[in-house]
DNA sequence: ACCATCTGTGTAACCGGTTACATGACAGGT
DNA sequence: ACCTGTCATGTAACCGGTTACACAGATGGT
């Protein structure tokens, strides 16, 4: 037996589909009879109002769509609970879709959300600017968020990967290092590169002696940079890893050549992975919840007509720990 | 301007509204300049179908809801992981709704789900399995996760906490151990439950000498129950504590009291979060995104009338390290 | 020449809600 | 007695798709 329709409970209170739907959405021009018959038919056939026919006609669906990439662990677990966060705040749900394929697919995933959802966070790196302004749907509110979009377009949530990395190499110095040596995530990665210019632009501006050595976001190749330092013989005395996963790898390394962090060598990372406490690894805090949260924020904001668009940084926070200065906790 | 509908294209391509569907949805009975026709006009018009309207009149939605609880870290974002898999390489999307309040939120988050998903799946450990009969809309398929739930009622998967803790228990006898101390999870709580009860079950079985603790899933109360149990003297040499968590607070008790794991103590947990590797933790891995994952094949069995219903156990498995075995990794 | 069949397309009902507008009953004012 | 206004309710159009059915024109067999 199919679930009971307004229909149903209109035929079995005796009144009109109009007075149930009055009756439901609690207007106030409905009689106290009427309305306690159509509380019965309800109760009695276990009545669902049917969300989707409802969205159907209100043109608005109270749900949000959130396109991420195929993210891994920490990450999206956060940023998602603070998205929800907010959204079961203000009465919405979430629609969730990971983007595995190509182009090809996430243009498909971004259509699919049309009709379904009152608004969209998207987070795509694999599409560029135009790419994007052509999968969405105009009429649909978006925001974009760490996605390699400049000015115009679409509203956008950047990390401010150069406060971060600004903020690792403020304290270096101030801890009297003075050779840094950073090492660098992937290739086309948007916010490793971000972090990379940072760290170069404030140590030319510390005066600071400076290297850059490649990585790839792993442990071991934060791991291997530091190796490979040992085995040139470069007398580096900071290292700023452009990830967490590496300044781990790069702890290891150096307490197997029997190097003593921070005596010898201050290392830091960039996340704060949950790890990082327990190893007492100095990081950049990228509150992560709050970021999804302020995602979320906004774009309500923009679906109720009351953003001004543009694009708003998220600053992350420096946390310093005894890799780099034996005074601290 | 609002995004364009099915009769702007219908208009455009000088066709009937039936004609562009049919074009749409690939049947095969339109011509190939009408095909061709219509194509051109979806493309100038920036056409995107209205995924809402098409799941109305197809009482079909791809999407499949998710309700879980407030969870943290990752098991939350595991078991999405998981069942996102599987969605959408069967082409659906998920509908995401965490419960924060109580029954009463429940049951409105459940209902919110009719009309908008094709299935549901269901983790409500506040709602008991009546609530949850009444709660959910008949018609709408469902899987409940690790619920209170024995036989009968909706189909549904658990996970095989019994089967971890004996397998727990038998690794400690077999490494010569001969005083298990059990540090037990919150009251109240059914995995916890299950893992007090098994533990007891097995000790009693292999005739060795046991005690059972309080603790509540954190990490300060698995160091309380250590601190505890060596003020009292105890002659214990074996931790199994409901979670990693409180493993992680026994071992550095431990550590702080001078005595050596596994030398003196040997320590487990349950749940294999990331860190338990870094920290050498026995414990047993729970393969959070393959639970996710079968969750969601059940649950598109269901929908297609193709599952049997009844329980599933998802196994556990026993992982060895360092703080049970000197010998491991 | 005629009927059956097939092909491509249009018309309109339907999915399950909301809501503008119409209606009928009743009260109050003159 | 009549007009006006208010209140509770019903009727039907609409949201944007899908699809059963009708139909016109072409094809082919007799």
């Amino acid at each position: 037996m199919p679930d009971a329709t307004i229909r149903d409970v209109a035929r079995r209170a005796h009144v009109s589909v109009a007075t149930v739907s009055r009756a439901l959405n609690g207007l106030d021009n409905v009689s106290d009879q009427t309305r306690t018959r159509v509380a019965d038919a309800v109760r009695e056939l276990g009545y669902v109002p049917h969300a989707g026919a409802r969205s159907l006609s209100l043109a608005r669906s109270n749900a949000i769509g959130v396109v991420l990439p195929d993210l891994y662990g920490e990450f999206f677990s956060e940023i998602v609970r603070g998205m929800d966060r907010e959204a079961s705040r203000c009465g919405y749900l979430l629609l969730l879709s990971n983007l595995h394929g190509r182009k090809q697919q996430a243009v498909l995933a971004l259509q699919a959300m049309r009709g379904r959802v009152d608004g969209l966070v998207v987070m795509a790196p694999q599409l560029s600017e135009p790419d994007l302004a052509q999968a969405l749907p105009a009429a649909l509110p978006a925001l974009l968020v760490n996605t390699r979009t400049k000015d115009g377009g679409r509203p956008s949530i950047h990390l401010d990967n150069a406060a971060g990395a600004h903020a690792v190499v403020d304290h270096l110095v101030n801890v009297g290092r003075k050779y840094l040596v950073h090492i660098a995530g992937p290739d086309g990665n948007i916010d490793a590169q971000e972090r990379t210019d940072a760290f170069r632009d404030a140590c030319t501006r510390h005066r600071v002696r400076f290297e850059i050595v490649p990585g790839d976001f792993t442990e071991e190749s934060g791991a291997g940079a530091i190796e490979k330092l040992l085995r040139d013989g470069r007398a580096f005395d900071a290292i700023f890893a452009s990830n967490d996963n590496m300044a781990i790898g790069a702890l290891q390394a150096l307490r197997s050549a029997g190097l003593c962090v921070p005596q010898d060598v201050a290392v830091a990372g960039f996340d704060d992975v949950p790890l990082a406490k327990h190893l007492g690894l100095t990081t950049v805090r990228v509150r992560i919840a709050e970021l999804g949260e302020r995602a979320l924020v906004r774009l309500l904001a923009i679906v109720g007509g009351e953003d001004g668009g543009g694009d708003e940084l998220h600053a992350p926070e420096l946390v310093v720990r005894a890799s780099t200065d034996q005074s601290a906790a």
